[in-house]
RNA sequence: GCACUCGUAGCUCAGGUGGAUAGAGCGUUGGCCUCCGAAGCCAAAGGCCACUGGUUCAAGUCCAGUCGAGUGCACCA
């Protein structure tokens, strides 16, 4: 158990010896304030017990049995602070490996879900950086996840680009990159006054695409934007196909289990009839219209019925799809594709979610309730809870709207390229003799990619974000290689170390020895787990981009602390002997927690910097 | 019109389940490399946390309303 947990539990144990139950928060005291971790425990039992806070405060100040590493409690007013032994505590970091939660059961995670048709622009990366992100945090915190990205090859999206491609008898010259190509023609397509005329060779190559016929073309786009998305360090599990989730029946699967719920009906009267209709109205107050069209009159299902199907597969509430391997990964691993010729899951192995997590612009929150509402209405509600719809906002573009078809665009691939090339340029020209190092393009990636996810993730989902050059390529401020520096900075100290032949791992270490300011330090490395903890909680990657920072800053601080004099206050190799291998264990905790928290958020540390 | 999201420093953003003087980055100004990496650090300036009311011992945080911005509201996909 970690110490703010055992604070929190000796707390509540003097608060029922006063006679209240209480749940006792239990927070780091404000900086300048006396402690190290504080409670206001002491408002909540007055509350209950009556009396002064203050006094309770100090009452409490004697009765609470402290926890090993904490030396000392006192009441400041009507907070309870405590301090830590500044020894036993970073000692306690250094050697316990990180308690992170351990969550149990499996999570679905779909995101990518581009359209075949045309290439990623900046805007994808966003949501490819936000699912990746997810994945590997829920990984951390012990679920199982699997990743899926779903291929939208029944619509006509993609049926535009192969038609345009047939049209005009454009061919691929196999060298540039294949989604970029087809893109050209949807493009083309889009521009031409004459496409009103073409609809009905659009019509036709959308009915080639629902019977499958084209499978083989739509393949080659999705391949090409594996290349796009393993290059930022995404991984996939699975490729769900649309025409598989229609195929397989999922839609008359998820229609026949509302069927048998009370709240879907097939009216025979009114501006309904004939329909079969949804009432979410329970499951989403407030709005004009509760009823959800899912089969028209006519008998054919809506879009949204597809969602709905592929959300109870996810779920596990019915099987069919068959599947086969699709390709292998940059790790090795095989990525997988539901397929008309594959074999059936037999084990179980894909889908059967104890929570499903769609990764998904805002345009699609609407929708996207329906789909939750829909688990509600199948009369599933603790499904309904933990199907999750990661919302964020659109990206523009130098505060446009992003349109291939207006040509107000900038591919993924190219952003990936300029963030390298802008790298090695600054490279060279602060760091000369390492840009002619020949691992200088590997350096010049990690960061460069580095720097455009972490972009896309600091912030709240939630945010809006104007992707600009200067901004998304920035390598100084609240950026990934301001990060990437300090955990650099951190290896650097370590390695001279060991070049002196100093021990790293504690041996020989002084604990007492360590002045508060290696503490502060030390608390910022303790944190890790509950970040990782919210972040699962919160459902967003942006409070790990955070942390990251704040880590960051706390060892550059750290790093350049200055006594009362103006000499350097922490230097690790001109510490005393003691304090030398104390400090030096701390900086190589840190530099694991740098490792552990950017591998959280897909960011790679550089060899050099 | 209805719903959802958002409104914190000039700009871009952080601020667990309410708690102690509201924090960063960019930009501006001024400092710091005979000392482990200056892509760094320190300092200054910059805030009626959109507004009004409410709940509370305590509100940037919760509730209601107002104003402003964005998005979505088809038997479309």
């Amino acid at each position: 158990m970690d110490l703010k947990a055992q604070l929190k539990t000796a707390v509540e144990t003097a608060a029922q010896q006063l006679g209240a139950t209480v749940d006792a928060a239990i927070q780091e005291t404000p900086a300048g304030k006396a402690g190290d971790y504080g409670t206001p425990a002491a408002f909540l039992i007055a509350k209950t017990i009556g009396g002064n806070p203050a006094q309770i405060a100090a009452q409490l100040a004697q009765t609470v049995q402290l926890p090993q590493g904490i030396k000392k409690v006192e009441a400041a007013g009507p907070f309870l602070n405590f301090f830590v032994d500044v020894g036993a505590f970073v000692r306690g970091v250094v050697e316990k490996p990180f308690e992170m939660p351990r969550l149990s059961g499996k999570v679905v995670i779909e995101h990518t879900s581009v359209n075949p048709n045309k290439e990623l622009h900046v805007g994808h990366l966003r949501n490819v950086v936000l699912g990746d992100s997810m994945a590997r945090i829920f990984r951390a915190a012990g679920q199982t996840v699997e990743v899926q990205n779903y291929i939208d090859d029944t619509g006509r999206q993609a049926a535009e680009s192969i038609f345009a491609v047939n049209h005009y008898g454009l061919k691929w010259d196999g060298v540039q990159k294949y989604d970029h190509w087809l893109g050209e023609g949807y493009v083309r397509l889009n521009a031409d006054p004459a496409k009103p005329e073409l609809e009905p060779g659009i019509r036709e190559i959308m009915h080639r695409l629902e019977a499958g016929e084209l499978r083989a073309e739509v393949e080659k786009v999705v391949h090409a934007h594996l290349v796009t998305c393993f290059r930022l360090g995404a991984r996939y599990d699975l490729l769900a196909w649309e025409s598989d989730v229609v195929g397989s029946g999922f839609l008359g699967h998820g229609l026949n289990i509302l069927e048998g719920s009370p709240f879907t009906s097939w009216p025979t009267e009114g501006k309904f009839a004939g329909a079969f209709v949804m009432d979410v109205s329970a499951f989403m107050p407030n709005l004009e219209e509760s009823n959800v069209v899912l089969r028209r009159s006519d008998g054919t299902a809506m879009y949204v019925a597809k969602d709905v199907g592929y959300q109870f597969w996810k779920f596990g509430l019915f099987e069919g799809m068959k599947f086969k391997p699709f390709a292998t990964d940059p790790d090795g691993r095989t990525v997988w594709t539901s397929a008309p010729d594959g074999q059936p899951d037999t084990e179980g192995r894909f889908g059967h979610a104890d929570e499903v997590i769609n990764v998904i612009d805002s345009r699609q929150d609407h929708p996207q309730k329906i789909v939750r509402a829909s688990l509600g209405v199948a009369e599933q509600p603790e499904k309904e809870d933990r199907s999750i719809h990661l919302s964020y906002a659109f990206v523009t573009l130098e505060g446009q709207t992003i349109s291939g078809r207006k040509g107000v665009t900038v591919s993924a691939d190219a952003a990936m390229d300029e963030a390298q090339k802008r790298t090695l340029a600054v490279l060279a020209e602060i760091n000369p003799e390492l840009s002619q190092r020949e691992d200088a393009n590997e350096i010049a990636r990690r960061i460069g990619l580095g720097a455009i996810r972490f972009a896309m993730l600091k912030a709240e989902p939630t945010r809006k974000i104007d992707f600009r050059w200067e901004q998304a390529l920035a390598l100084n401020g609240d950026t990934a290689p301001y990060i990437q520096y300090a955990a650099v900075r951190a290896a650097s100290i370590l390695r001279k170390g060991q070049e002196a032949g100093y021990a790293i791992d504690g041996t020989g270490a002084d604990w007492d020895a360590l002045p508060d300011a290696d503490l502060t330090l030390a608390k910022q490395v303790a944190k890790l787990p509950e970040i990782v903890a919210q972040s699962v909680h919160v459902h967003s990657p942006h409070v790990v981009a955070q942390y990251a920072l704040d880590l960051a800053t706390s060892f550059n601080a750290w790093f350049n602390a200055k006594d009362k004099k103006g000499k350097p206050a922490t230097n690790v190799l001109q510490s005393e002997e003691g304090l030398r291998e104390a400090r030096l264990a701390l900086v190589a905790r840190l530099r694991q927690a740098f490792e552990e928290t950017l591998d959280l958020i897909g960011i790679e540390i550089p060899a050099a910097m």
